[in-house]
DNA sequence: TTTCGTGCAAAACCTTTGCAAAGTG
DNA sequence: CACTTTGCAAAGGTTTTGCACGAAA
């Protein structure tokens, strides 16, 4: 993704959060920022210490991260990942980039899978009356460099 | 699935826990009928009431039966699903019948999905240098029963 | 000014761990 | 008999909630 996009990515997500219901605050920006420059997806505490890092002092309390992300879910502004590890991940909804991960089951390195051909499914998952239809695929494996180290 | 299905799947599961380094246990085989006879994927906590139910006394405790599916998915006698609820599921994994599901959003039903189109998807996994490849597809959506409540 | 968002502390929830006793092959 | 499995209690980790204060539209 170039700096270029990045930018682009960045000014949607506030569009987004404008157009919705919800006020936009230090706190939501801080986590867009984040969200918009690095690729994730990232858990609440992960966004949590990237926020930190940036600046002197702090922004927001790791509670407010749960709440804000979940509020970003609910207008779409973001898609939850669940990878299995006891903790999800959030990652920006970009609609017309639709994407799937490998997650090594060593070291949790997360890479992107471009490639999306679910389309047929999921309508038909519509015709047997469900409404509102998303879904999530996952591919675990052990990656390569993991392999070696055995 | 028929009862001989039924049958077949349970004697199968038996069978895959006596060829593994693990004991065969009362807890192990009350887990087993349980997974066997009723379509999952069940939580821990599930598994545990479904086997207080049937019985007069208590087989194992709940402990137990979270180490037993752990155990079990590592000789790849279940397969994990998570659904981003919050706590994970196990069903029985049956490998020449791979399936998906469909989670409703409000109520929870899990519905079967009888169709599986990764496996090229994985080879591709495979091709990128991961090895132990698996994946997981879940759809969400709002049941009929649950839209029309609204 | 009214409504929404946040911080802090505490609770809730699911899952894992330690250890002694009981059970399996 | 050696080794694994279990129960109980307690801890661990993530996420949610209650409430008073502060901030946005």
């Amino acid at each position: 993704m170039s700096a270029c996009d990045h930018h682009l990515t960045h000014k949607n997500a506030l569009e987004k959060l404008k157009k919705s219901s919800l006020k936009t605050t230090d706190a939501r920006k801080a986590i867009i920022d984040v969200l918009a420059h690095e690729h994730g997806p990232f858990t609440s505490e992960e966004v949590y210490h990237r926020i930190k890092q940036g600046r002197k002092k702090e922004i927001c309390d790791l509670v407010t991260v749960y709440r804000c992300l979940a509020n970003f879910e609910k207008i779409g502004l973001v898609r939850r990942c669940d990878f299995g590890d006891g903790s999800c991940r959030y990652e920006l909804d970009v609609e017309d980039h639709h994407h799937h991960h490998i997650i090594c089951k060593e070291c949790r390195k997360v890479e992107l899978l471009d490639i999306c051909l679910i389309d047929g499914l999921e309508r038909l998952v519509r015709e047997k009356g469900y409404h509102n239809v998303t879904h999530a695929l996952e591919f675990f494996g052990v990656c390569s460099a993991c392999h070696e180290k055995v």
